[in-house]
DNA sequence: CGTGCGGTTGATGTAAATCAACCCATGTGG
DNA sequence: CCACATGGGTTGATTTACATCAACCGCACG
């Protein structure tokens, strides 16, 4: 119940390039992971022009209805996007992790649907879409990786339809911890474990349609498996090829090394 | 249970161009409820070369892991996309109506995430993937209109989140009635009442997170009500307005008037 | 004219929600 | 430095929405 006050985001003031000190790294990493982009095409994403915003926790980057000017990036620290519903319950529809862009969407759309909140404190690089689209033009590959970025956030939220639709709590549970490490490791390769899950188990019930409560019996259960371990406020990923059992993972969603 | 016998699709074998006979209104007129097209490019899309294809029912058009050449779009019919789990369950993550196109996703993922299923009897207009690169590339406004729909169809599946792990049964059912409603009616305007409804209760119950069983008790109570009516297996919707009451119905995630 | 799919209905089971305490760590102000 | 407030988290008792199981029905169609 803790919606906190918001900071709308504005016109990047003095377009302050702090450009050369790479903090958009993580961005591009993020593109690499699905799409196929040239040196040259990676360098000049390094040279978007940007201004740095930092968020604490809980507030509000977009808001539903509000018609977005720029295109916010994550550089650190973890998002999310939801939903509120009439009887103030939400549901959260997305994570967004460290690299990824936040709204491409508003370059094509002129309303924003839901709001995006921050969960963590965030750095955030805020690129003018005008930037962006100039760079889209120019760079055929860079328009590519823009909506092949779209096309997987998209494929990620079929596979929680699913996740939802047709999952018990446990593997539901499991299921979402699994994904988490995959994109949490954007290398190709089976991830390592001992991954830290950054969310409170009240987001986790938002996130999986579920209440607290159950989130928090069911977390029991997966800690008694020997699948996640619990110290204190933090959650971990202790046993990942457990988890993908119990959750029947595959991660052919994620579309991984689309390039090849 | 009924998972049919699957009639692949394969490139045109001579694109035999039905052009001039304007089959794909319907697709434009999809474009044009989100989108900005010149006359120019509006009769450019007409031009699309294309061949025809008949499936019945259950036919597969798409499954999930395959790699896809072609882009159909859906002239007649209906057809939706799903995905199935371990125990069997399965779990439908899109309805596609007529004048929807079934697989823009293709020109930038190589690999399919889902399966995709004639729902009725369903005419497809398959065009080549390089004849809708070349026009992306040749009318930007095409281009925008084809990435627009990509975002809508995404936004379409962050409210199915919300239905489906936020709304208890009745909302949920009421919800998706209305939204197909509304979808049938490229208009912008509030829809006309007695929109027929294509689905079965089991299919029903496997895009709602549902059972048949339930789906058709909540049918039931949903009838005496008044908000919809039901004569043998036909079911239609009786009173919109009611249902959007009951569902708490906002169309803004529809995005329709994009342009407007 | 039978056969089967889709629908309907009742009895029963159960996963998850709800309600209600209480706990503990952390932070804050007196 | 203690008093207290606060936001997670934990746990048990109870309720409930929905699932499951099992018949049976009736239209459509081959």
């Amino acid at each position: 119940m803790d919606r906190q006050s918001s900071a709308a985001l504005s016109e990047p003031s003095a377009a302050s390039s702090d450009v050369a000190d790479g903090r958009l790294d993580n961005f591009t990493r993020k593109l690499l992971s699905h799409s196929l982009l040239s040196t040259d095409d990676q360098r000049a994403i390094l040279t978007l022009p940007f201004s740095l915003r930092l968020l604490g926790p809980n507030e509000y980057i977009l808001r539903e209805g509000e018609q977005a000017r720029v295109c916010p990036l994550l550089l650190s620290g973890f998002a999310y996007r939801h939903k509120l519903v009439a009887d103030g319950g939400r549901q959260i529809v997305a994570l967004k992790i460290p690299g990824d862009p936040l709204d491409f969407q508003s370059l094509y759309l002129r309303r924003v649907d839901h709001n995006l909140q921050a969960l963590t404190a965030v750095e955030l690089a805020v690129v003018p879409l005008a930037a962006l689209e100039k760079m889209a033009m120019e760079r055929p590959a860079f328009a590519r990786a823009v909506i092949t970025d779209i096309l997987v956030e998209a494929s990620i939220g079929r596979e929680w339809l699913v996740n939802i639709g047709r999952r018990n709590a446990t593997a539901r549970l499991a299921h979402f911890l699994c994904e988490l490490v995959y994109r949490l490791n954007q290398t190709a390769s089976p991830p390592a474990d001992e991954s830290d899950v950054p969310l409170t188990q009240e987001q986790l019930a938002d996130l999986l349609g579920l209440t607290p409560v159950h989130i928090n019996r069911t977390l029991k259960r997966l800690e008694e498996a020997g699948a996640v371990r619990r110290k204190g406020r933090r959650l971990k990923v202790a046993d990942f090829a457990m988890l993908c059992r119990i959750a029947d993972f595959s991660d052919l969603y994620l579309h991984r090394g689309n390039v090849g």
